[in-house]
DNA sequence: TTCCGACAGTGGGGTCGCAAT
DNA sequence: ATTGCGACCCCACTATCGGAA
């Protein structure tokens, strides 16, 4: 199959807003695609490479060949060479990857480059990624969606199971099964605003659990042979070698577990964070590391122990066996109540140890592999600053032409400027969009054809974040996580913005 | 007919490792 | 030594479609 035919097919999904025409738009190529292509066909139209990662990003594309006029390339070429730019490394490897970047640019029409441009990009910006693809796959290949969506979690790579579809319906999919070492797309929380709307959203009797503020680990145990994945399925068993040892410890030895790892502190507090992730992401020296910066383990979750599958159990039986299988120091804290008092005392016991929220958990669901189920609700308190707008950035995609992002800052009572504190382009409707884009021109103090559009700081912005960490980027070394617009102020005059010493009180 | 769950899109701050400067 | 880049960790929120109620 020619790579032109599925620049053809993303241009046509893109063109159409809805889901089911661009569901027909997949399938109607993916019947015709041959079964040795089936895998790449899959992972560019769902906008992932067979690859994974290339070493290639937007920033190696700021210049292209020109295109020539003749389509000709085909998928298998386009992954060959795809797969050499990966394999580059070492001295020189920069250049030599923008060297093959380029011959396969040349190769390639102006319609291909642009489809490529997106993919590698990483915003394929077509309205279909993997939800819509597993629909097209069922509808292609003639097998339910459900089947397509349950060997998914358990394989947790779309190209894969896209392809074992096509080719080999729905016997092959059945041969997926919860394999010891190899990953399982996680179970993701919905979230709540307080904890009152977590326990009604629940329904039901549920438990409480901390939310601790860490990475997310996937721990699999196979007799001595244990792995450690993270939320998006990549191996960081290396990293966590306290955790391997835990996982070592246990007595039982068929086993995947889910849980989080933290830094903590001598006195059992948690490390903020960038601590934790810094810790993890290390791979030099991690013995050094785990000295300074020791991790420790809290699991919360067991989808298979003693060899037993235990997916499609409740979360109270899966408790169960969870506290079977793990000593209660290795468990996250867990209160089992129906009683709102209780609930908040637990919650406000959570955060008063530093840690990030709780999640409120069904007793009766199932582990949903790979979706944000009603199940897991999470609760986390919420700060609001009154700050200043100092700039604005044009939007990208569908914010193209409007002014989106939004450079906060706080009021500096010493110097009477402002101190920025970081971005948002959260919360904004289409209106707020719209209306901003507007009055910001009035407000402009440099040209408004740069990217950054330089404001007078006269409006007031409500922004709600999470909380405030240290930054190496911006002046007053703090920046806000998270933060998101709720409202403009234009009643409230820039002098009675929030200062950069209340920011100051909320890092701890 | 209305409601709501799932999805895609638009980006945020921080850190690390690596190659180039 | 410093800088630029890619990759990955954490993530909030809105708009939209289409099936469920």
């Amino acid at each position: 199959m020619l790579l032109i035919d599925l620049a053809r097919t993303s241009a046509a999904v893109a063109a159409d807003s809805a889901r089911l025409a661009k569901i027909r738009h997949l399938a109607d190529l993916l019947s015709r695609v041959e079964p040795h292509e089936a895998e790449i066909a899959v992972a560019y139209l769902s906008g992932e490479l067979p690859q994974r990662q290339i070493g290639v990003g937007y920033a190696s594309l700021r210049e292209l060949p020109d295109p020539r006029q003749i389509a000709s390339a085909t998928l298998t070429e386009v992954d060959d060479l795809l797969s050499r730019i990966k394999a580059q490394a070492g001295p020189g490897s920069q250049a030599a990857r923008k060297e093959l970047v380029a011959q396969l640019f040349r190769s390639l029409t102006r319609q291909e480059q642009s489809f490529l441009l997106r993919l590698l990009g990483g915003e394929l910006r077509q309205g279909a990624l993997n939800g819509v693809m597993i629909e097209a796959v069922a509808k292609a290949s003639g097998v339910p969606a459900a089947e397509v969506r349950r060997a998914l979690t358990l394989r947790g790579w779309l190209p894969a199971v896209g392809a074992a579809a096509l080719v080999g319906g729905v016997e092959a999919l059945r041969s997926f099964h919860l394999e010891v070492g190899r990953p399982v797309a996680p179970m993701l929380a919905q979230s709540a605003p307080n904890l009152p709307a977590a326990l009604l959203k629940l329904g039901g009797p549920g438990a409480l659990e901390w939310k601790l503020d860490g990475i997310r680990v996937q721990t699999h145990r196979s007799g001595d042979r244990v792995r450690v994945f993270t939320r998006t399925l990549d191996d960081i068993t290396a990293q966590v070698p306290e955790l391997v040892e835990a996982a070592l410890g246990l007595h039982a030895d068929d086993l995947v577990l889910d849980g989080e790892v933290i830094a903590v502190r001598p006195d059992g507090r948690p490390e903020p964070f960038q601590v934790t992730a810094g810790r993890v992401a290390s791979k030099l020296d991690v013995e050094r590391l785990r000295e300074t910066t020791p991790l420790r383990v809290f699991f919360f979750d067991a989808l298979r122990v003693h060899g037993k599958d235990m997916l499609d159990l409740p979360d109270a039986e899966r408790h169960a066996a969870l506290e079977q299988a793990v000593p209660s120091d290795l468990l996250i804290p867990r209160l089992v109540t129906a009683d709102p008092d209780e609930a908040a005392t637990f919650y406000s016991d959570a955060l008063r140890r530093g840690h990030e929220g709780i999640v409120a958990k069904s007793l009766t669901t199932p582990y949903a592999a790979g979706r944000r189920g009603a199940g897991w609700i999470k609760v986390k308190p919420r700060h609001t600053l009154d700050l200043v707008v100092l700039a604005a950035e044009w939007g990208h995609g569908r914010r193209q032409g409007k002014l989106s992002n939004l450079h906060l800052g706080a009021r500096d009572p010493e110097t009477g400027g402002f101190v920025m504190l970081g971005k948002t382009f959260k919360g904004l409707t289409d209106d707020l969009l719209n209306w901003q884009t507007e009055h910001f021109l009035t407000l402009a103090t440099g040209p408004s054809d740069e990217w950054v559009v330089p404001l007078r700081p006269e409006l007031v912005v409500e922004i709600a974040f999470d909380g405030v960490q240290r930054s190496p980027r911006y002046p007053g070394g703090m920046a806000l996580r998270f933060a998101r617009v709720l409202r403009y102020r234009p009643d409230k005059p820039p002098t009675e913005a929030d200062t950069i010493e209340t920011v100051r009180s909320l890092l701890l």
